[in-house]
DNA sequence: TGTACATCAGTGAACGCGCGTTCACTGATGTAC
DNA sequence: TGTACATCAGTGAACGCGCGTTCACTGATGTAC
């Protein structure tokens, strides 16, 4: 018999841990870089003493690759909320502008992580970073095919529209995190958004009906 | 009376050590990142004792600083070159794309720096970085007033159309970054940055003749 | 031109500090019977 | 359910190392006369 704070399981505490040293980890990279920050510094915001680390990661390299990999979770699920919802069937550009937003101030030390990292100091996290990037162009891709009008397109035509709205997902996130959190800021980021991917779209209604010499 | 390795001022000798540790620094922050560059690395390669360092910055950070100015130089010297070349005037787009690639590549450290540490671990770096682009924005957005048919346009757009503008080239020249020196991968980058220029430009054309609901 | 003194870029020893990593350990949780 | 043993997440001391910074110095270059 024991009293009502339940007792973890040994796995539930070990995974416990981990997720305290990425989150600890994240916290300190928005301060200092990835590779600003030390094995020390991360143990110690997350509680425990620098040799546990090594029961979670074999180094802060082997933690930098599994923040990439939860960082981009987080974007899939970003693409996953806009595939979900109507408002993007009924007006895409004006619902991805908001989901962007509004998912970049949820999740902002993900993104952060991501932006800052791309070139960051870390060779093999940059490289990861960039593969993921890639991989999520391609994806996008494939959903832009969903939607009416853009299924006539050709393959090289809808990749180049999906790498400029990554380069404006990318550029806006980049924008919310260097910005106060202030609403009206935060409008002006999405109304900015707006402007660029209408003008993409378009530039392809005009590229369309009288292709590049 | 001495032989024909004619004697450096004491200046000079001191401006081209303080050159030597600028160099230093930027080979070292294509290697790690900016924030993991020691004084005692830059001292190092620069050839000259760690303690030498003070007779030129007062810290790093200091150094960072003046990598900043040196590298916006640089990309003050592009935007010269393309406003001189009379092909700009012929073909912007084209003519654009292939300064962009051609510059990327032959002050691939100075863009690489600016890209890698925008978003870097020093925060006094990274917040001249953007003052800096903010301000290179504006006056690509007054050359930009100097072109036919731009000149029409409400200050906002033309800001809206710098900001792309901008966009494009720091991506085109993260890409340049990232690629091995082949030519028909510059090549790719460089038609790739012509695709998307000429998109915005239709864009514009689709955007005043049918303004936004 | 020659001499006497001032300047100051670069030197080299020394310091205390936080780092990554090793190692033997502890004690709570899990498992077999 | 109770007991005896195994597992293993987290501990704490210790190590050698590169770091930033201080200080008194050296000796070539520059300047005043």
């Amino acid at each position: 018999m024991h009293d009502s704070d339940d007792a973890l399981s040994r796995h539930e505490q070990k995974e416990r841990t981990r997720q305290a040293l990425l989150d600890a980890a994240l916290e300190l990279t928005d301060e200092h870089g990835f590779a600003g920050v030390s094995l020390r510094q991360v143990a110690r915001r997350a509680g425990v003493v620098p040799t546990a680390f090594y029961r979670h990661f074999a180094d802060m390299e082997e933690l930098g690759l599994a923040l990439v990999d939860q960082s981009f979770g987080t974007l899939r699920g970003m693409m996953q909320l806009a595939r979900q919802d109507p408002e993007t069937y009924a007006d895409v550009i004006t619902a991805s502008a908001a989901i962007i937003v509004e998912q970049v101030q949820l999740h902002r030390s993900h993104f952060a992580f991501i932006a800052r990292e791309r070139f960051g100091g870390v060779p093999s996290v940059r490289a990861r970073i960039r593969d993921e990037l890639r991989q999520y162009v391609s994806e996008l891709a494939v959903a832009l095919r969903s939607f009416p009008y853009l299924d006539t397109w050709n393959d090289a035509d809808v990749r180049t529209a999906s790498r400029l709205f990554v380069n404006i997902m990318v550029s806006t996130a980049e924008q919310v995190i260097e910005s106060p959190d202030r609403p009206e800021v935060l409008d002006e980021i999405a109304t900015e958004a707006r402007r660029q991917m209408r003008l993409i779209v378009l530039g392809y209604a005009g590229w369309r009906s009288e292709p590049q010499p």
